[in-house]
Formats: structure tokens, sequence, C-alpha cells
DNA sequence: ATGGCAAAAATTGCATACAGTTTGCCTCAG
DNA sequence: CTGAGGCAAACTGTATGCAATTTTTGCCAT
């Protein structure tokens, strides 16, 4: 059995890591209701490891949040409320808020022309309604800004909470039209940006997010209650 | 052996969590370099554990982002460098400005009268100069202001930055007048919550963290280095 | 003397085993 | 019929063992 399952998984990464991802899959398509227990000895079962690397992956689920954990207790599944969606949306807002302030006031030269290309090249994207590529650079044009901020703490707090938020994005720019505003709303940030114009970055960004929000609140509530 | 153990422990919190502590300390007081290789043998071996949980409690840590971990390597010690240790306090500041202001805005007149009673009940402290009390209260009147803010996540990234900031901050009050100068910053941003005066609370709060961030930086630089 | 290679020692990753705690069911008394 | 207590099954927490990978050490060739 144990030579199979090493073939099986040949270097995949990590055991745990797949796990992570395997569970955290789980409890974001809603097979896993919130509150529902995981009981390691059925996830070791079912994807026929032991129950090591489940705790470890539960444990590392439960650092990113989407799992609770009492001590003699069985993990259960964390409940995303409504509520708790939007105060994630609301953090995001206001962290990239603060990214494009200091993006403003600290980018080097480099990374202002640099941010500026990238913007200008996802133009023709929008034209052709790309979607797809579009998502590429949206997420390129955001990496550049939380590292533009020069602060490695709060590049990981808003990483960390867009990871987070990501499975409830994810269809955000089917949304008609979405692609153009999105485009327009990049092109504020930008303009305030390249005028070293701290407080406009971060008003933009975060009406920008907010806007993201409200658009992807639609498809975040839909499958939320059964 | 096992029973002794089970005596020793006794109900003071998980063994993993005590680990997380023990390990997390051995780091911040600079017992282990940056870089440095944190063997599980030796860890276990040192505090008479199996590698099991010295594993989990590596993995925690990892999580927190105090070591590194790459599969089939040791876990080493995260270079906190004084650069990023700057952009912790500075993600600090920020967030703690935001949850000010969210208060202010958002507290319940519940909230702001709890708020207020734990100020003031904290002023006898500063007279008697009783640091260990004061930090209680301190502690408190900070997590007061981040669930004031009513928004979940905002609430979680601030007590994450705070408590992997701890360490650092632990000697701050020794610093002779800083425990009356914090109760006047308290005083400023209860002020201005109590106000409904969101920009005023938010600055208030960012300035207070500001503070505390360059009188713990001293406490910081001083066993940075070898 | 130095660089590279190979084998052995050390260490990680995962599995299995065991002890302690929780949970739920069942029984028995009121 | 209901509730409390206890017992058993299930599950978590920790220990230990084994296979695989890394790292170190020592040897040989250049």
């Amino acid at each position: 059995m144990k030579l199979a399952r090493k073939r099986d998984i040949i270097r995949s990464g990590t055991t745990v890591e797949q796990l992570v991802r395997a569970i955290a899959d789980m409890i974001i398509t809603g097979e896993m209701r919130p509150g529902e227990r995981l009981d390691e000895i059925s996830l070791a079962n079912r994807f026929e490891v032991s129950r090591t690397p489940v705790r470890e992956a539960l444990g590392q689920l439960c650092a990113i949040g989407l799992v609770g954990r009492q001590p003699n207790k069985s993990a259960i599944v964390t409940n995303v409320t409504q509520q708790h969606l939007a105060s994630m949306f609301e953090a995001m807002a206001e962290l990239e808020g603060i990214c494009a302030r200091l993006s403003a006031e600290r980018m080097t030269v480099d990374e202002r022309r640099a941010l500026e290309a990238e913007h200008k090249a996802s133009a023709r994207l929008v034209h052709r309604g790309a979607e797809e590529e579009y998502e590429a650079h949206n997420t390129e044009f955001h990496t550049r800004l939380y590292r533009g901020a020069h602060s490695n703490h709060i590049t990981d707090l808003v990483s960390q909470t867009r990871a987070r938020l990501a499975p409830f994005r994810r269809a955000q720019f089917r949304i008609s039209g979405r692609l153009a505003k999105s485009y327009d709303e990049h092109d504020v940030i930008v303009t305030a940006i390249l005028r070293a114009d701290g407080a406009a970055a971060g008003q933009a960004a975060y009406a920008h997010v907010s806007f993201v929000s409200s658009a992807s609140a639609v498809f975040a509530s839909e499958p939320g209650k059964n």
C-alpha cells in the first residue's frame, strides 16, 4: 500500500501541502458546511494518508482561519458568515487604501514606471474583453501596489487577506462592463500615484475595492445559504 | 517518565501551545540567532517531549512567521530585520488608527461606556506606578478598541499583528514616564471616540502606537545584534 | 593541496501504536 | 416516562518506529 501511494503522489509537493489545498477546497466549494466536524480519521481514510499529516494540515488551516480548533475536540469548519465576508472586504479596502497611499509617497521612479506600464498594457485587453488575461494583469497590478508601499508586513497582511478572499472573487469580471470599470478605477489610482498624491490614491483604491466587494457580494450570497 | 511529565505539565495549556511560546521566546530573546537551524530532535530532547508536538509547534511558528520551513530541511529562525520590525509597527499604527476611527463611528453606547470606564479605572494605576496592572488594563483597552470597530477581520489582523509584536513591546512601560504618557494618549483617543469623531480618533491612535513604536525600538535594537 | 564524488550519519516526513479525554448511549432509579 | 449516572465506543494528543532525503565526512583523483 505504501509503495502504491508513493507512486500516486509522486513529488507533487509535500503531502501536507496537498492536504491543505484539498481540505480548503472542500470547505470553499461547500462540500463541507460551516460548523461541520472535520475528524482526523475520516480525512485520513479519505485521502489515504495517516493522521499525522492530516493533523498538520488542520493546524495550517486553523492558522489561515478556515477551521477552528479546541483542545480534545474535532476541528470544525469556520462559519464564514455574510457579515464576516463583508468585514474581510472592508479590511481589504482599508489595506489597499493604505498601500495605494504609501505607494504614492514611497514608490521609486522605476516602480512608478512599471505600474504605469502594467496598467497601460491592460488597456487593449479591456477592448478585446479578454477576461482571463485581464485577470492576470489585474493581479499583477495590485501586487505592485502592495509592494510599492515598501512595508513588508502590510504587504503580508494584504496578500493574506486577498488570498483568503480569492474564492469569493472568482467570478467578479463576469459582470458585464466590470472590465472597463475596473480599468477606469485603476486609472484614477495610477494617476494619483504618479502625482504622488497619497490621499487621493488611498481614496481611489478604497473605492475600487469597495466596488469589487459589492460586485462579488452578489455571487457570494448566492451559494452562501442553502 | 511519562507519568512524571504529565504531572509537570498539568493543565498548563496544551503541550504544543507551551512549545510555541517556549520556542518563540528562544527566538525573541536571541538565544537562537536568525538563520540558525531548529532541529526537531534537539528541541524534543530539550523540552522532554517527542518530535510530534515539536513539529506542530514549528508549523505554528511558521504560520506566525517566526521561522521558515522548506521540505526535508530544518526549520530556520526567520531573520527579523530592524526594517521588518519597523514595518510591523507601521502596520500596527495603521490598523489601530482604522480601529479607532471605526470605533468612533460604530461603537454602541454600552461599548463607549465600557471603554471610558476601563480607561478611567486605569488612572489610579498610573499614580501608583503599577506597571504590571496597567499593562493588563492597557491590553484590555486596546482589545476594546479592536472589537469596537465591529469588523471581525480587521480585529483579527490587528490582534495577530499585536501578538507578533508582543515580544518586542515587553519593556515598553519601563521607560520612565511612559505610563503617564500612555494614559494621556489614551485620553485623547477616548475623548475623540466619545465625540464620535472618527478622524480625530484615528489620528490619535496612530500617533499613540507610533510613540510606543519608537519607545520599543530602543529595546529591540539592543539585543538585536550580537 | 584542492575539488569532486561516494558512502555513512543525521534528520525529516509519514505511519502506526498507545494513553487520555470526550461523547453518546444505555440502564436504572425516581 | 424522565432524568441522572455510568460505561463503552470514538476520537484526540503524544510517542515511537521506519523509509526517504539531506548533509557531512572521508577518500581519491587531478
